[in-house]
DNA sequence: CTCTGTGCAAAATATTTGCAGGCTC
DNA sequence: GAGCCTGCAAATATTTTGCACAGAG
């Protein structure tokens, strides 16, 4: 695991520091985005909060992770897998997240600029439901 | 203008205070959403910075105003218009904003439920694009 | 009059910046 | 060895909480 961490570090153009094999691994490993003191937790101190914050950054300009934002006052980060274009949905009274693939955001992208006049292109975009879950519904 | 702000207050099922309506009044003339700190400017010390967040809660809660993520550290708030169901387009580099509107977002809802097996209902959902300005290209 | 809303102070949380030393390439 | 990366300290920004008083209904 570790070793595939640095491979792609190396072929995202970052250098292989010990501190971004971890994050690396730990955004992988994890089964929902993370906040940065998720992040920091998991490696019960291996790693400074800045670090933590910094090596995100870079892993966004990198291609390597995404922002995700479910409005819970921070920012969430979240491995970027070949099943690239994947959106969540979110319990807006437990905060529980489950995942979605598929959203085709071609038409609406095209859309947008055809009445966003001062744009020129789309780098990216987010997308998130907010909802209840079975469980939260039925209390 | 703010007799209307008053009226629609009531029809929310929210107290009429002077703060509620002042802000309720900056929200509705804004082009765009604004963050806390935006709304107490524009506010020149009127209304305290905790009350303007209290209130923009409240808003959200009783269907006045809706919550905008545009990854820029900090929440933004909107009036909640007829024309609901708008989204925005943010230049990463300046952050620009434009709106669209049109979001055909039911059958995109839908396919998440199918996919969320946990989750009963989609009460609301975010869409934002992020890409350039037409500015920020020529540079 | 009752109960919600407000302002003020302070705490808690989230994020950014500066700098000296360490490690990758 | 050069230059990017890290940790630590501290500053800054954002959001929340407690409480006494004011104002809406």
């Amino acid at each position: 695991m570790t070793s595939s961490a640095l491979a792609e570090l190396k072929k995202a153009g970052l250098r292989a520091t010990r501190p971004r094999v971890l994050i690396l691994d730990v955004l992988k490993k994890a089964a929902y985005p993370l906040s940065v003191q998720d992040v920091k937790k998991r490696l019960q101190g291996k790693v400074d909060t800045v670090t933590v914050y910094r090596t995100l950054e870079a892993f966004k300009l990198a291609g390597l992770a995404g922002h995700v934002d479910l409005q819970l006052g921070h920012s969430l980060y979240e491995f970027t897998e070949e099943k690239r274009d994947h959106h969540h949905v979110v319990c807006v009274s437990c905060n529980r997240i489950e995942d979605f693939t598929g959203c085709d955001y071609q038409p609406l992208a095209r859309q947008a600029l055809k009445q966003a006049t001062g744009f020129s292109t789309i780098i990216t975009h987010s997308l998130e439901f907010f909802g209840l879950c079975t469980q939260c519904t039925a209390k």
